[in-house]
DNA sequence: GTCAGATTGTGAATTATTGCACATAAAAGG
DNA sequence: CCTTTTATGTGCAATAATTCACAATCTGAC
């Protein structure tokens, strides 16, 4: 299928779900996985397996099925996971701590290379990843020194949007904010949030059904 | 719109989106809010947000809006976010200790009332919140004695499914699992699965558009 | 070399979701 | 009390996503 093709966000969410099992069949070394075997670990549709590879051209072989290590390499290809991604992180509380110190960020090419707080008290001390912590001040400035693409925020809500700012001045490519807030936003950068109580509302609701 | 309508999931999560708007209006003292301006600090379109909440009867005046404190309430109820839901949570990790300080669960009525770790360095330590780390020999007892409704698992991938079995085998009712792995789980209890990598690998997508 | 079995890739059918557009109703002003 | 303004609720059309179903094609056995 062409590339020009527009490709439906919940294929690449998709996508990057098939990631997982693959490095798991990788481990197991499975050299082959058919789109049904793929489908039922992810819990989804085979055909929808189907289509959402072939969105990005046949990596399959009819009667056989799919090469798991190339499937791997070009589900990579295709998410531009296979090179190295630049982090900063604003906010060394529990969570921007357990975000750094969080193994399967840097296994996906995913590298915090500053980390920033406003608290005085935690501004120069040395991080166990080989970090020292660096003033807010200091983020327009090693936001371009250092090439940071993507920025993470884990400030409370009512600092997100300065350090947001701050960020998008600093001409940042996206942000992916922890904080329960919707931050305002320049076109140009794109944003991403989490808020896990999204999560245990739904499940909520449906426990209440 | 009766409540015999099969309502989309997509209008559930929307619904959970609603709420922190909701909350800000009501701290901006703002007694009413129209679709217009609710959809615009959601980003998404008006017409949605009315839809959206016709799915559970007319919460709305024509003319004026929909009052501010009265929706959240509504919301909450629609979603079960209305009472207190009582959380356990397997691996004290970093990531274990940043939900378990995390304080917009409390806010939201999802309270943890049991933590376990495998590590006899941490059993029996006294958490500031104020409960004692548990083995996870006692998960089984305690899900059933406190009366643990959802379960949250922070261990690492390889000891996942095994907590998840304990917790099935408790009777738990729903998981939210924040390791990358696809669990096996009975029909009866729900899963929800979070993933931060995946909103990385997103944003890398898009950024390589 | 042919046939049986397996599994992909994809057009078409189905199902779900979104958003327009307007009838409806409340409020405010004169 | 009538008119204007505002903003909801919803039928319907348009769009999008999912799944089916089957032709295409590869493998391996005999």
């Amino acid at each position: 299928m062409s590339s020009e093709t527009k490709i439906p966000d919940a294929t690449i969410e998709r996508v990057a779900l098939y990631l997982r099992p693959l490095e798991k069949l990788m481990e197991k070394r499975n050299q082959v996985v058919s789109s049904e075997k793929l489908a039922e670990m992810c819990k989804v549709n085979p055909a929808q397996v189907r289509k959402d590879l072939s969105f990005f051209g046949g990596f399959g072989v009819r009667g056989v099925g799919y090469e798991v290590h190339d499937l791997l390499i070009e589900i990579k290809k295709i998410l531009a996971s296979d090179r190295e991604w630049r982090l900063g992180i604003v906010g060394l509380d529990d969570m921007g701590m357990a975000l750094l110190y969080h193994k399967n960020f840097l296994k996906r090419g995913y590298k915090f290379v500053a980390a920033f707080d406003s608290d005085p008290q935690k501004v120069g001390k040395k991080l166990p990843i080989g970090l020292v912590v660096q003033p807010v001040t200091k983020i327009k400035q090693l936001v371009k020194d250092l090439d940071i693409e993507i920025g993470v925020i884990t400030t409370s809500p009512s600092r997100a949007q300065d350090i947001a700012d701050i960020y998008f001045e600093a001409g940042i490519l996206a942000i992916l904010n922890f904080s329960p807030i919707q931050l305002r936003t320049p076109e140009c950068c794109l944003v991403q949030n989490v808020d896990f109580t999204l999560n245990l509302d739904h499940l909520a609701y449906k426990l209440s059904q």
